[in-house]
DNA sequence: AAACAGGTGCTAA
DNA sequence: TTAGCACCTGTT
């Protein structure tokens, strides 16, 4: 069991408050970001709009799961709309994990080693069309998530709605994972995947994808595929590998570098992307997934991934079609 | 009610 | 190599 670390004398109440059990702290954050953006743009689907408990000032908060470790964050002073902040407000379940690593968690998951400022200058000097769509998408961060669960979860996007993939992997989470702080529960492991039939897998509403998460899951528990070991491939062997899972082609393979292994170089095209690339840089002409791919590495190199978020985040915004 | 949604696998040219 | 089609499920 966990050590009690709840005697009052050793909190600092000034940026403390209890509710319940849980624990809220101000994080601090080394350059501002746009929480909004950086969980609505379609990189995540853990996160659901909530209240925050004891906090009512605190207009935009949500919900979720980062690191293992059930949290609401959320950003002081959002208005709807876009609006940076320097610091986020987190609640945690201190019988679950510590303010130091609550910390930790909050900087790797924002992916705090990126100097977002100057990728979006760099990416501004090579546009009026990224210098558009920096300014809609500023203070948006690349998520660092789990590899696994980045990995289950684009296999659960294929040919489907966000709505549905969040709802998936909740039912996956509720059913097969376990209790980790504020009601939450995390998202279960390629060996508990494993272990299930295709039809239990099936109750979780992901239909016909069940047989592709279950295949990433053996190959994944076996040591078949290794997602440590490809954490030090170069990007194309990395996506070949992940590519021998079936439900894996092209486009969840560049996500799951991008938003798992965080390799920015790569540009995952999907619909939208297509179209934006098509529509902003290739006078409208129709072009193929592959196409756009290579017109995107080709035009931000080793910032792609970031070029390609802040076009589908700009894009889809716009509602253009 | 029929079409569509943030792709992929399979088959046929 | 590439075009065309089916595919669970939930919404509009």
């Amino acid at each position: 069991m966990e050590r009690e670390n709840l005697k009052p004398a050793d909190l600092d109440a000034a940026s403390r408050c209890r509710d319940d059990t849980a624990l809220t702290i101000e994080v601090r954050l080394p350059e501002p970001m746009d929480l909004v953006a950086s969980l609505e743009c379609g990189q995540v689907f853990r996160w659901g709009r909530c209240a925050f408990p004891g906090r009512p000032d605190l207009k935009v908060a949500y919900k979720g799961v980062a690191g293992g470790t059930g949290l609401i964050i959320a950003q002081p002073d959002a208005r709807t709309g876009a609006a940076i902040s320097d610091s986020l407000w987190v609640q945690y379940d201190p019988s679950v994990t510590s303010t130091e690593e609550v910390r930790g968690i909050i900087l790797r998951y924002f992916s705090y080693d990126d100097h977002v400022s100057s990728i979006e200058a760099k990416l501004k000097s090579t546009g009026h069309v990224m210098v558009d769509a920096v300014s809609f998408c500023r203070g948006l961060r690349i998520i660092t998530q789990d590899r696994w669960e980045a990995l289950a979860s684009y296999i659960l996007s294929t040919n489907n709605s966000i709505p549905n993939i969040s709802r998936i992997i909740r039912n996956l989470s509720e059913r097969f994972g376990e209790p980790c702080g504020l009601g939450e529960r995390s998202f279960p492991t390629p060996e508990r995947i494993a272990g299930e039939s295709l039809s239990r897998l099936r109750e979780c509403k992901c239909g016909f994808r069940d047989q592709n998460l279950s295949d990433a899951a053996i190959k994944v528990s076996s040591g078949d595929v290794d997602l440590e070991a490809i954490g030090s491939m170069t990007p194309e062997e990395a996506r070949r590998e992940l590519m021998r899972i079936r439900g894996v082609g092209p486009k969840v393979a560049d996500c799951v570098l991008l938003f798992g292994y965080h390799m920015l170089e790569v540009f995952p095209v999907d619909v939208w992307v297509a179209r934006a690339v098509s529509r902003y840089y290739l006078g409208g002409r129709q072009v193929s997934p592959k196409e756009a791919r290579e017109e995107g590495l080709r035009r931000f190199g080793r910032l792609a991934g970031y070029a390609q978020e802040y076009l589908f985040y700009y894009l889809r915004s716009q509602g253009l079609s």
